[in-house]
DNA sequence: CATTACCTGCAA
DNA sequence: TTGCAGGTAATG
C-alpha cells in the first residue's frame, strides 16, 4: 500500500493520536515474524512505561520515538496498517501485533499479507537502518540541480532507479509512473540521457504530485487505510496509474502498460515518446514515399535537431 | 538485469 | 485457475 504520501498520511493520524501516551507492552502477537527485533519478551519489557514523544517519517518508514532513546521503526510494505482503539475492542481480522498503552488502549498493526515488519532500536541502530536512504523529495536540500547530476551519473532506466530508495527515498510504483507522466519522460529512458530541463521537470513533477498526493490523503485501491481507518482520495486523480487503455488525460492516446524491473508501468506513448524516439526512428518505418518527400522529411529533422541521422548510410 | 521469495485476497 | 497487487531482499 504505502509509498511516501500514504505514510505521511499515517504519520499525521498516528501522531496525533498517540503522542505523550506510555506503553505498558505488548499485548497482541499473532504473526511473530513482524517483529524482526529484539525478541517479543524484550521488546515488551523495554517499551513499558516509555512516553510517545514524537512520529517521524524516513522514506517510507515510520519511527516512533520514545523517551529513553528507543525507536519503534514500522515498515507497512504492501498491506500494513496502524490503528489505535481500547484494548477490550474485537481486534480486526488481520491483526498480527499489538501494543498496549498504560492507560487501556493499544497501537495495532493488520497486515493481510504479513509483508510489514517492525524494530526496536536505538538511536545508533536507527541511523544506521536509514544510512543507505537517498534523499527525501520533500526537502528542501533536495535540489534540481543535485539531481540532474545524479541522473547523469546513472545509465539505468528511469523507472527502477526512482524506485530504488538508495537514490530517492520514498517513490512507489504509482508516483514514479505519475511523475514520469508530467515531466514527459518515457519510462525505459536511461537516466544519463535525460537532458537537463528534463531533469529539472521530473524534479519539480516528484514534488509535484507528492505533495498533491499528501493533500488527498494518498491513494487506496484496495487496502490502503490511514491512522483512522480512512481512504485517500488520490487514486481518482492519478492520470496514468492503472489507466491501460484510457485515454491520455492531456492527447487522448491510449495509455499503455509495459512490465519494466517486473513492475506494471504505465505512461502515454505520445505524450512520453520512446528514448531516442525521433524523426530518425521514425522515418525508416514510415509508408514508402516518394524520394522527393523522404528527402525533405530528412532535411528537417536534421535542421531542427542536428542529431545523427542514419540518412545518409 | 531478471527472477524468485515472502504472503494473501481478489478479479478476470 | 491464473495473474495481479502499494515493497523489498535475496538469488542467478
Amino acid at each position: 500500500m504505502p509509498e511516501l504520501p500514504e505514510v505521511e498520511t499515517v504519520r499525521r493520524g498516528l501522531a496525533a493520536q498517540i503522542v505523550g501516551r506510555v506503553f505498558a507492552g505488548l499485548s497482541f502477537l499473532e504473526w511473530p515474524r513482524t517483529i524482526e527485533t529484539p525478541a517479543p519478551e524484550e521488546l515488551s519489557r523495554r517499551i513499558a512505561g516509555r512516553r510517545v514523544e514524537a512520529v517521524r517519517r524516513r522514506a517510507k518508514f515510520l519511527a516512533i520515538a520514545l523517551d529513553g532513546d528507543e525507536h519503534l521503526v514500522v515498515h507497512l510494505r504492501m498491506t500494513g496498517q496502524l490503528s489505535v482503539a481500547p484494548q477490550d475492542t474485537p481486534r480486526e481480522r488481520f491483526a498480527r501485533v499489538a501494543f498496549a498503552f498504560a492507560d487501556g488502549n493499544e497501537l495495532r498493526f493488520s497486515d493481510t499479507r504479513r509483508f510489514g515488519r517492525i524494530a526496536l532500536l536505538n538511536g545508533v541502530e536507527l541511523a544506521a537502518r536509514f544510512r543507505d536512504l537517498g534523499p527525501e523529495p520533500l526537502d528542501a536540500g533536495w535540489s534540481a540541480g543535485d539531481f540532474a547530476a545524479a541522473l547523469a551519473r546513472r545509465r539505468t532506466r528511469l523507472k527502477p532507479l526512482l524506485l530504488d530508495q538508495a537514490f530517492l527515498a520514498g517513490l512507489g510504483n504509482i508516483y514514479v509512473d505519475e511523475a514520469l507522466f508530467r515531466a514527459r519522460l518515457h519510462p525505459l529512458t536511461p537516466a544519463v540521457e535525460v537532458p537537463e530541463e528534463g531533469a529539472v521537470a521530473l524534479h519539480a513533477a516528484i514534488r509535484e504530485v507528492l505533495s498533491d498526493a499528501i493533500g488527498s490523503g494518498g491513494t487506496t485501491f484496495s487496502n490502503y487505510r490511514d491512522a483512522y481507518g480512512q481512504e485517500g482520495d488520490y487514486y481518482e486523480r492519478r492520470r496514468v496509474y492503472a489507466r491501460t487503455d484510457e485515454p491520455c488525460p492531456t492527447c487522448g492516446t491510449q495509455i499503455v502498460r509495459i512490465v519494466v524491473g517486473g513492475r506494471g508501468t504505465h505512461y502515454c506513448p505520445t505524450c512520453q515518446p520512446a528514448p531516442g524516439a525521433t524523426l530518425a526512428r521514425i522515418v525508416p518505418f514510415a509508408p514508402a514515399a516518394p524520394r522527393r518527400l523522404v528527402a525533405e522529411a530528412g532535411a528537417e529533422y536534421v535542421a531542427t535537431t542536428g542529431g545523427d541521422d542514419t540518412d545518409g548510410r
